[in-house]
DNA sequence: TTGTAAGCGTTATCAA
DNA sequence: TTGATAACGCTTACAA
């Protein structure tokens, strides 16, 4: 019992028109089908349960309505669909992406090679990069002609079309946040630095502030996701003559493993230390203490995305764009006045 | 400079053998050819960059390497990957079906009729689908003769292929674990129950016990998310002559929100109010204090619903399976003995 | 082991 | 406003 497939043949046999002109109807070029033949057609394929094969189109047309999402996959164990702040972002990007019509592939990357690969063999009509790709973004441009659009990129490379936030900002916003609330020993905890751009700019804007308070933090203050013993290392940052009292993360998930060592070794926040993250996902707002942090507008940024893809999808050669969003600091309970 | 895609033919030319030969050794049909020719071909392809092209293939075999995965968009302004559970479970399908070599497509749901359109449209070889389709459940199978993986259902359709988990004992551990540390009055708090086959599971399991020992729970315990002011109705629950001591949520989502609402009518965890939730998610063993709850193995759910998915995808008619898989209690800091 | 021929369902192109 | 015809790149089925 093999349901044949309905194609614009048995629809065009049933109308008595040709398959083009229900191909016409189809892609609602409603000006170059009569009115009345258009309505005829339209109803019929409702009828027959009609549905367009993407398959056919992508081939006849070379290039589909297939958008692919491409995650790096830094690590064997690690799924990039834990960190809120992609799954949030990927998720606002996939109702945009739907509201356009178009359907959402995603892809996560090890190697290059794969990028390329995925992307040619569906006729993707465009791709959205979340995650590091500076490396690759050059002979990506090269390989792929078609729109790429990348996330939270510091690339040097000049025809990168990328949507991103102002990280420099936001480590300054978080400095004098602290300053002003009469901290002068801090800390800072993120992923190693070198990785990441946006992580190096959170870092340097912190920095820069703090330094022209006059104060420069000693490099046993900087500590990254690799530290053996993050319990303990805290410890050892908050006691002594001169302890340091607030941290800045350059993630709200890291402040929330700060808080969670922080209890771990009777360490209270705010009272012993105060913390600022970054980002403000959800989560922030609901732990204890709510989590002061510099917010950037995630579900702005999956639509300033996708609008620019669809921008770079549907004119010819637009010129290569960089939109930096801002940040603010949203003022919680983990900042404590000193 | 329009680079002319590289095809069968090409490297058929080059090779001077002809397409089909090609087509054979690229799908590693490897015995049907000879291991010289065979040879020959893929180093020619790789010198020409040939990517094989999806569509195509598609089109003429009536199938294409792609999955599907159906996430409910239950409302209009809810982004279904803002709840950690789903988010994780699709980014550990997501690597496991990459595994496979499939790829991995993701489909907003509002409307039946999306779903069934989608599929058709884009050949696909198996769906997965994540959130509650009960209702649809026997239409969809009648419309759609490919694969089709259920999560959590509890639709009595027989023919249905699902993977869950025991719900029911996760309730039933809850209670127990309630009971041994002297809880007698308790609450709960989750989505309305009618919505959810998985929650109205949750929740018998959990009274069911309780009623075995002589507990019976007044209507005003019961609470939804629809409550208006939760940190009021917290208070109100935990003061009187005769407060509730236990709470027990069907998310650990919702146990943050207690938490959080807890702490802002200064209710302590657990000294006051102890609570349970389910899940396990990352952030239960961060948070303060360290979340006591039903823990599921949503990484092993994912892997078993890929390989149900390719085993019903490469075998013909294979038997309809409900895997339902095991729950366990995670003792941490959030359940005060009494 | 290899090749030929006929589609798969659609769109592009040109003609009517 | 409509239609005929030839692709698009691949696989199926069969023949050599």
């Amino acid at each position: 019992m093999v349901r044949k497939v309905v194609t614009l043949k048995d629809i065009a046999k049933r109308a008595g028109v040709s398959s083009m002109t229900v191909s016409r109807v189809m892609n609602g070029n409603t000006k170059e089908v009569s009115d009345k033949t258009s309505e005829k057609i339209r109803k019929i394929a409702h009828e027959m349960g009609y549905v367009p094969n993407s398959s056919a189109r992508a081939l006849a047309s070379r290039s589909s309505r297939l958008i692919a999402a491409l995650l790096q996959e830094y690590d064997e164990d690690y799924n990039p669909l834990e960190d809120s702040y992609t799954s949030y972002f990927l998720g606002e990007l996939a109702r945009q992406i739907k509201k356009e019509g178009y359907d959402l592939m995603i892809h996560y990357v090890k190697d290059y090679s794969e990028i390329t690969y995925s992307l040619k063999s569906w006729n993707v009509a465009g791709a959205v990069f979340i995650g590091m790709f500076d490396e690759s973004i050059r002979k990506l441009q090269e390989d792929n002609h078609i729109p790429l659009i990348f996330t939270d990129s510091y690339s040097t490379v000049r025809s990168i079309t990328n949507v991103g936030i102002d990280d420099y900002a936001g480590g300054e916003l978080a400095a004098r946040h602290f300053l002003e609330n009469g901290h002068r020993n801090l800390a800072f905890y993120g992923p190693e630095v070198l990785d990441n751009g946006v992580v190096t700019h959170r870092m340097r804007g912190f920095v820069t502030v703090l330094r022209e308070a006059g104060i420069s933090l000693p490099l046993e203050n900087f500590m990254d996701l690799g530290v053996k013993d993050l319990g303990a290392a805290l410890k050892r940052l908050c006691s002594g003559e001169n302890p340091v009292t607030g941290i800045f993360t350059t993630a709200d998930n890291c402040a929330y493993r700060i808080y969670s060592e922080a209890y771990r070794m009777g360490i209270r926040v705010p009272d012993d230390l105060s913390v600022i993250g970054f980002d403000d996902l959800n989560m922030s707002a609901m732990i204890t203490p709510p989590l002061t942090t510099v917010r950037q507008d995630i579900k702005k940024k999956a639509a300033v995305t996708c609008d620019l893809l669809m921008k770079h999808i549907r004119e010819t050669d637009p010129p290569a764009e960089n939109i930096i969003m801002n940040v603010e600091l949203v003022e919680r309970g983990s900042v404590r006045r000193r």
